[in-house]
DNA sequence: GAAATGATTGAAAGCACATTCAATGGATGT
DNA sequence: ACATCCATTGAATGTGCTTTCAATCATTTC
């Protein structure tokens, strides 16, 4: 039990601060210890903070664990939209970008994974998951959509399907991001992104080549 | 809380019917209530079994959960398996047969897709997960590898990388299953079959269309 | 510098859980 | 009919968890 995020800092600081450091406490703490081995304790104790705090801070324990969700979402979100509003770039070149930013590694590390899936395989947490995130997942995959589409008419690709290529996206994102996870000696983000630009010029090969936009 | 699986039955039986009784209980409940609301108590009301039955059969609540993922891993293997062992069928062909069976109902369905996600979610069960199936999964992709590889060779495939496509499909797999679960609405077997068979195509366009194999 | 406000602490309460075990029941062989 | 063996039960035990809260400490206000 490090105390590893507890470095010296003032006796009180702002909620705002607080609670930034009880969110990545408790990623710290779900990626090492799982939802099920995650207790007030772990997260207080990596935090360096006193177990009275979270119910002062986040009225529950559920509700500290969706403000992480929350946090991690916001995160991701900000991340690929930066790209798909960039004026200065194509549809497949901001298409090519949304998948960078997947598998950069300040988004995809084994820290921040292990709590996606911590949050995918819980039934009940699936169903605050679906509240808070649902809605983003569908505005990604809309966008890739959008983007397909727009790949499609400029560049001729008729037989082309655009919800085919954006659910196959998601898939990939997901799939890719579950076998980093779970075989990071086997996967990693250079070849999950290599995977998918291989698969987007098998659709697009006028656009894509296996090492990625043209 | 409903004992739907408790169906009349004798008071004493073999142990070998009890434990399957048992396991198809944890996937219910760990379907219903995730990994961290399944407890004993839901496990044995759902069996309609007494509580003390599971540390009789099972040792610990822990070589439960274990034998219940083995037991769904090598459900899985036993019938992908067989369509790559079947000598009536051509290397496209049996790939495209492993493809149907992940996406086959009896595979590929909620109850069973949220027992898979709630191990991959516990970083404690990760460690299980591993030694239990790790080598199951390494031989699927050795599988698919093997089959490109004689696809490639027979279909004059030059540029095509055997081990990209086997990576992909395992990110495919577990990407859609991942979505099947969390948006059954918008995502569903057939589409996943069919999102593969079209990256299937864009990789072997002699062998498979977008519909399947050739 | 005193008072008020807000942040922080950790011990204690209360609850839910896995596990144990002594007692009971049913099946099987003789 | 008896004895033996194994399966089964559920109450009791002990542990570990979330949540509460009265007391303490720091900061801000006047």
């Amino acid at each position: 039990m490090t105390k590893n995020e507890a470095i010296r800092q003032k006796r009180t600081a702002s909620p705002e601060e607080r609670k930034r450091q009880l969110i990545e406490a408790t990623i710290t703490s779900i990626s090492q210890n799982g939802i099920t081995g995650t207790t007030l304790t772990t997260v207080t104790g990596i935090a360096g903070l006193s177990l009275g705090l979270v119910n002062f801070h986040f009225k529950t324990k559920d509700a500290l664990l969706v403000a992480t969700l929350v946090h991690l979402a916001a995160e991701l979100r900000d991340r690929w939209l930066d790209a798909a509003q960039r004026n200065d770039l194509k549809p497949h070149q901001k298409l090519a970008t949304i998948v960078d930013v997947h598998f950069d590694n300040s988004v995809s590390n084994r820290r921040k994974l292990a709590v996606w899936f911590a949050f995918f395989g819980e039934t009940k947490q699936r169903k605050s998951y679906r509240e808070c995130t649902a809605a983003l997942d569908m505005e990604r995959l809309d966008t890739s959509i959008e983007l397909s589409r727009a790949l499609i008419a400029q560049g001729g690709y008729d037989h082309v399907n655009p919800d085919g290529i954006g659910e196959a996206l998601e898939a990939l994102f997901d799939g890719f991001w579950l076998n980093i996870l779970m075989y990071p000696a086997r996967f990693s983000n250079d070849a999950a992104k290599a995977h998918i630009y291989a698969y987007l010029a098998g659709q697009f090969p006028r656009h894509f080549t296996d090492a990625g936009p043209q």
